[in-house]
DNA sequence: TTGTAGGCGTTATCAT
DNA sequence: ATGATAACGCCTACAA
């Protein structure tokens, strides 16, 4: 019955079979129009009879190209990069074409060998979310020897490529001023992962929006993570001490980790009933259950399905021969309101 | 400068340059011990001088290996799945093998294109989660074919082949009994993706945990999406409406896709105030911020990156040349208490 | 319409 | 130690 259980058969066992040629058995399995209705027959059983697959490894090997592309991620757990990897995959799939995904955990010499690795099966390009810490020497290689690379949430550096970004300095801009507006002047900015440039360019823009709106900008009321050795909840214990004309009114979490920590330390706060005021909140970058919260939480919303879906569209334009000079394409944010921000500036006694 | 834009550099051309046997290159790409210092330096620098990088496709398909896995899943942008993914991913890379990630939305039909693709391009193994529906004949034939197959989340129906499930009887009987024993006897059974495998079996052990405490299943307390015409927030208000004897004092989600739509639901009960007491809620799947939610959320929890290690070192396992009998690896699932589901059964008057 | 032969970029088996 | 040469499984002129 089974008689073959370690190799599939192939091509040339199928020819043998229909006691046909190996041209005629391809012409047959990729449909070509010039082969008899008979020897069609004849091939389509012998086929199913050793229930031949055409290996597209070697069919993709001898035709020069590889029908996948690599995905290189900081995680593909996060629901951030979950997302857009989703898009991408959805794109890549409507074109026959596979996508290998890694995650580089952040780590710079890590995401060389993912990308090393993915170069040499030769996919037809690349997406990645580069590392901090990146030499892109290795990349410009690669973009030389022909394997097109877009660049997503994080830009290259040193290189001329494509890339899709959020628009982090508007969404935080945004953001900011919508606390200003509702009268906050000590606006705290809370950041988890300061390295990253997204997290970089929100801090950024956090600071050119005081400035535009003429508050001073205060260095006590700029947190990020091991800059000052404590953590999100120690630094909020001690802001909570401070002599309330200096205690910020409202938190500005510039992403979603910064966030999770606030919302933890929050609703921890000690001696807090559970109903004490918060301040006022406003979060960059979007979570499942915002809106469940109490209160439900303000954010400034990215769109990494867009972002994905507009790095696979760039991707698959270069590999439909498009030369043209690289492109940055900067996905909008959202300012999606459900509450946490549009307090007024009471300093919540705790 | 940049004269070579399309094509890469083979061996031969390294072959070539260096005045060299093939033979030769590949021996010094791949360390070989018999080579001469003096013809060594020689290659390595026409390697350099060419930016030679070897083809590991070619490679593979002489070595008759693909060094890949596909993981086939609903959608790699679910937060279990993704976990999943992840966890996969990492064991996968350890042995310098890459993964191909598919997302089948659920439908079978995709899945099968998704499979089929993925077993053309000779993937040495695949870990799927197969939708309801999936005609099994065809992945049988791959099995049998020679590409080992794990099942995760959901085992096959009529196919002998390893899987890796969560405990999802013995979790879900353990969260019933968690209600029972704070006093709860009207407790609703609420799901949304009832054609899953794990909600059917969270589902049958609901009912069995109410049995083995002599409570008396309602069909009212029932609600699975598509089986009442109504979604879970009519629901919720139905329920709601009825005389407080036959109301439920506790409600059992059996997945996040339910407890999402609960917690929704629950926020913006018609006509509550803000601090109106929430019934009894057990919800099966964790999920971020199931903490900072006011009560705490008590689930029962999955362990989906326990469930892809698993997968993945069945899969490896096989790979590496076990031919044992199909295995089915239960992952445990835990309960964690948060307050939600700890409090007695009064009906929250609305 | 059909078959033969060469090649895609490697590796593996022979000799030398 | 080194180099031809034949695979791997397929596609594609070119011939027949």
């Amino acid at each position: 019955m089974n008689q073959a259980a370690a190799s599939r058969a192939t091509m040339k066992d199928v020819a043998a079979r229909a006691g046909v040629g190996l041209a005629t058995v391809s012409r047959v399995v990729n449909g070509d129009a010039k082969v008899s209705e008979k020897t069609r027959i004849l091939v389509d059983q012998a086929i199913a009879d050793l229930s031949f697959r055409r290996n597209d490894s070697a069919r993709l090997l001898r035709q020069g190209i590889a029908a996948s592309i690599g995905v290189v991620l900081d995680d593909v757990a996060d629901p951030f990069f979950s997302t857009l990897n989703r898009a991408v995959e959805t794109q890549a799939i409507a074109r026959k074409t596979l996508s290998m995904t890694a995650s580089t955990g952040n780590d710079a010499a890590h995401a060389k060998e993912l990308i090393v690795a993915l170069c040499a099966r030769r996919v037809d390009g690349l997406i990645v979310a580069a590392p901090h810490g990146t030499e892109e020497s290795y990349l410009a290689d690669e973009i030389r020897a022909g394997t097109p690379v877009v660049f997503v949430d994080r830009p290259p550096v040193a290189l001329k490529a494509d890339a899709v970004l959020s628009d982090n300095a508007g969404g935080a801009r945004l953001g900011v001023q919508h606390l200003i507006a509702h009268g906050h002047r000590k606006i705290a900015c809370l950041s988890d992962g300061s390295n990253l440039y997204s997290v970089r360019q929100r801090i950024e823009a956090y600071r050119q929006a005081l400035a535009e709106a003429g508050i001073q900008a205060e260095p006590v009321l700029e947190h990020s993570d091991g800059h000052d050795g404590l953590d999100l909840g120690q630094w909020l214990e001690a802001a909570d001490a401070l002599p309330e004309s200096d205690r910020p009114t409202a938190l500005f979490c510039t992403n979603s980790r910064a966030s999770v920590a606030v919302l933890r330390a929050l609703r921890n706060r000690s001696g807090a009933e559970p109903g004490a005021p918060w301040p006022a909140l406003l979060c960059f970058d979007d979570f499942e259950l915002a809106d469940v919260v109490q209160p439900g939480i303000t954010v400034v919303a990215q769109d990494p399905a867009a972002i994905g879906a507009a790095a696979a569209d760039l991707l698959f334009r270069r590999l439909d021969g498009d030369t043209g000079p690289a492109s940055t394409i900067t996905v909008p944010t959202r300012l999606i309101v459900r509450g946490s921000a549009e307090t007024p500036p009471v300093s919540g006694r705790r």
